[in-house]
DNA sequence: GCTTTTTTGTCACCTGGGTGACACATAGAC
DNA sequence: GTCTATGTGTCACCCAGGTGACAAAAAAGC
């Protein structure tokens, strides 16, 4: 028989996540929080779903992982009890970049991430969260890569820098994106933790496939082929 | 002969970063802008000093780095002109966890994370912060991890990834750091991106060296010795 | 223009780690 | 206790990508 967890004030103040908060503001928070008991590998929430609840894990492990090109799963983290977790939600329009799942058995608490904002630092959701997204989105967005990183061939870490480079220094050309940037093979090799000579093979493959291609020492790619060839889903913008 | 740029309200308000703010906001964070003219190669900010400051870049391209344990620099992100970085200054108490230096001749604006948060948020920096590492620090945590994955062995990536489960999941014992976890060399395979058999491999040649050892399924860890083979400076606590 | 330095392209060779296969150990299930 | 699952240990073999070396091509100085 399952017993549901004391979840009182002076528990979760306890917690390193709280510990800052006010015994008002817990006693708030928590009457709206819903608990839930989770059994072993259930799925919270999935890849690519939007994002719009925040949750704390009570006792039980739960997991982060993603799903890579090759289908093979990549073990993102392992989050402690205690720990907040899916924070996706506190930036605005965003999806799950993990899916989350059970480890153990678990009881998961739940909160709306505008109830968690607004009870905990009271100032508007809105601003908040686009303020997070202009400050430690950019943490994110290199925690995406570099999880994709993990079970990638060279040619996709490629691909994949290339994109991110592209969406950050890229302006449209009639032949593609043009990178607004002089990089050398050197900067790519140093950028996906290749060694230089492997990078200039592959560059030359990309660009006699025509993924890429160079005027001078200016590259203009091209968004949806680098998205296939680094095994993503075609574009989701 | 190097031009200063203009920096007014209405060009910081096209920036993503801050399009929401109102302009009295811009105009009171300006104010408390400190302008500064870097010349590429310069280095702006160290991996392991204080962080103090946050960064708006306005011209140019920034870079971020780290130093691996090899001494090899891994090139973790450029930063383009409209972004915000330094960003571990927005956390309670934290180090640079990488290099930036100047990628090409920049124009860098200099802010205080207190004046910061405070002009576009109105809340209190002390809670904002703790809120931040409550939430986002997860991400940073393993945002670290991963790219120092990058130019590290099997046995590296091995020591930190145990480090990290250290940390969430240790307690003290009296042989070292008991994990409270069942993990199967499976998992801690999934988790560093390797095949199981050579994560086997290394596990027993970690046991014989005794930086872990093993009671039944159980891992104790020697937190320090798992620092030195993965590459770390000793603690740092 | 010419010279020097930096980048690119291409080798041949080596190695860390992936793969498949299978024996052994352990731990639940009954 | 026995049976079956799942986890561990250890092979032999293969391949992506690292290394060093060097020539050709671009850029940058001057």
């Amino acid at each position: 028989m399952v017993r549901t967890p004391i979840l009182n004030v002076a528990t979760v103040r306890r917690l390193k996540a709280f510990s800052w908060a006010t015994d008002r503001q817990v006693e708030r928070l928590l009457s709206h929080m819903r608990l839930q008991y989770v059994e072993k590998r259930t799925v919270l929430f999935d890849e690519g779903i939007p994002s719009d609840s925040l949750y704390l894990l009570v006792s039980g492990v739960a997991k982060l992982s993603l799903r890579s090109p090759d289908d093979e799963r990549v073990l993102v983290s392992l989050v402690a009890p205690g720990e907040l977790f899916g924070i996706t939600s506190l930036m605005p329009g965003m999806h799950r970049a993990f899916r989350s799942e059970a480890f153990s058995d678990c009881w998961v608490g739940t909160v709306r991430p505008e109830v968690f904002v607004t009870t905990l630092l009271d100032c508007p959701f809105a601003e908040f969260s686009a303020m997070m997204e202009g400050t430690v989105g950019r943490w994110f967005a290199l925690l995406y890569r570099y999880t994709r990183f993990q079970s990638s061939s060279l040619r996709q870490k490629l691909a994949l820098a290339l994109l991110e480079l592209a969406r950050k220094f890229g302006v449209q050309d009639a032949r593609g994106t043009l990178l607004i940037l002089q990089l050398t093979h050197e900067d790519l090799a140093d950028l996906v933790g290749a060694s230089r000579q492997k990078v200039t093979e592959h560059m030359k493959e990309l660009e006699r496939r025509q993924v890429l291609l160079r005027d001078r020492r200016k590259l203009i790619v091209h968004p949806d082929r680098l998205r296939e060839t680094a095994g993503l889903p075609p574009d989701e913008k």
